[in-house]
DNA sequence: ATGCTTAACGCAAATTTGTTGCGTTGTTAT
DNA sequence: ATAACAACGCAACAAATTTGCGTTAAGCAT
């Protein structure tokens, strides 16, 4: 287990808002220097504290108009069938966000589509073919008033 | 509207998966040369193809061991209290994800907390105490085995 | 308590990356 | 045809990141 301190604490709250901060800024803000800085990140990306630095994009810009949500029942909670199912979720490029559920459903997806008609392209492969999906229910976004992955630290 | 060409799709997909990569390289794979690149990522951002450059961390190494998803149904759908509602969720930091959709429900909410106790203030706070939410459906992940912003471009 | 070990720091140099001016090229609309 | 424009590459320049080195502070065992 990782040790972060109040200083990590500090660069990640800044770097969840802006990851292309420099180093020199982030150092003036959390009272270091920048190679203090700098070997912090290094160390917070090593192990896996920072997962991943990537560019959020504009949905609607590229052509992702719709984004849904969706809700699944499985037939079987059997650990192999479970982790299929789930294999094929993950494997899915449109599928932005897959979660493992207790209580009414066991499976929540998030898609990022198209088109309706890709997403209904997709329930027939996803869920229709696979015998181990029992039911799903389908929620369309209206608008993602919030949209993010940001922690409250 | 802004017009995303063959180029600027590569290099979208580049930055989705890593915004660190140098854009000399981002130009040894796209095909131009260093100052093309910086170019174009420059009016990406500017034109709001790419949102924000931002840091995923890892939630279980920060205390955030919990994610819930939240169904809420609504008691008026006026636009004013719809929106008042909305604002509600989206200034609760604790509040990843804010959706509001057709069909069963009217919201959906993805919290990343620390507790279950937590959750528990976080609906007193933002369901029991607001008249406008008639009733609303907890689903707890037992693990996320997705997790990400990312369009399949 | 003293000395040893380790981990982190700051400074400054070295390296890498990002940015911009300039001349060129290719396309489109007059 | 040619003027206007947008994007390009090259190369110089600016800025940011990384690293070596000497120092300091915090445990730990003697």
């Amino acid at each position: 287990m990782f040790e972060v301190d109040n200083f990590d604490f500090q660069i990640l709250r800044a770097i969840q808002k802006d990851a292309r901060i420099p180093q020199s800024e982030l150092g003036e803000v959390v009272n270091l220097s920048t190679a203090a800085v700098n070997r912090r990140l290094k160390k917070l990306k090593e192990n896996g504290v920072i997962k991943q630095y990537t560019a959020l994009l504009n949905q609607e810009s590229l052509g992702f108009g719709l984004t849904i949500i969706t809700n699944i029942e499985v037939e079987s909670e059997q650990i192999h069938e479970l982790d299929a199912t789930r294999r094929d979720f993950e494997n899915c490029p449109y599928v932005q966000q897959c979660y493992y559920v207790t209580g009414e459903w066991d499976f929540v997806l998030i898609f990022a589509v198209k088109s309706m008609d890709q997403y209904n392209d997709l329930t027939r492969e996803l869920f229709f073919q696979k015998p181990n999906v029992k039911r799903f229910k389908t929620l369309v976004a209206m608008s993602k008033a919030k949209v993010g992955l940001e922690l409250a630290l």
